[in-house]
DNA sequence: AGTGAGATGGCCT
DNA sequence: GGCCATCTCACTA
């Protein structure tokens, strides 16, 4: 069970979305430890993405962490009540990250449903991801990812277009969502 | 099975 | 004031 190093993030964003599918997603909370298995990831590119938060150098006091250098968490509220977690990625020049849209349970959770963690809002209310693990480092104590030597054959790896970003124009049929096939 | 609306709040213009 | 990188439940068929 390795740790994803710094050297891990600080790459293409694209290939580090890709290469997060099958990894293990771990957070400590209040004595608890959640495990789950990363099944699907979307990569959004900065400035050059109309999907993406900082599309035009958007520097505002939500993208603030997109800004910090790979291996950050950007945390982000979405509709009022949800939170989305993203796996920033490449270095504070380069504004990019990868949304962890959906995982399974592996241990720590009341069940091991498949559906438990699927969908970004579901997957932060689970494993009590908020505001407060924004900018948070991922060689931290809380929250981290590690390799425990689950292998994801590029053939399993489907791509397809991102989800709920119509506004995105000309950008919003780009194959940028990575999920396992079952 | 598939569609539609409502919840709800921080942040941008 | 209006917009969201969502989820759930109620409704149709």
């Amino acid at each position: 069970m390795k740790i994803l190093p710094l050297s891990f993030y600080v790459r293409d964003t694209k290939k580090v979305a890709i290469e997060l599918l099958g990894k293990l997603l771990v957070r400590k909370y209040r004595g608890k430890t959640y495990c789950a298995r990363i099944v699907e990831t979307e990569a959004y590119l900065g400035v050059n993405d109309r999907a993406c938060h900082t599309f035009g150098d958007k520097r505002t006091k939500r993208t603030r962490s997109m800004y910090l250098d790979g291996g950050h968490a950007y945390v982000y509220l979405i509709y009022g009540m949800y939170h989305c977690l993203n796996v920033v990625t490449r270095t504070r020049e380069h504004p990019e990250a990868v949304l962890i849209r959906a995982a399974e349970p592996v241990s720590g959770f009341k069940t091991i449903d498949k559906k438990l963690l699927a969908g970004p809002g579901k997957l932060c209310r689970e494993m009590k991801i908020t505001k407060k693990e924004d900018g948070l480092s991922l060689l931290s104590e809380r929250l981290w990812i590690a390799d425990d030597g689950f292998k994801v054959p590029r053939s399993q790896v489907k791509s397809s277009p991102r989800i709920g970003i119509d506004y995105a124009k000309e950008h919003k049929d780009l194959p940028l969502r990575f999920h396992i096939l079952v």
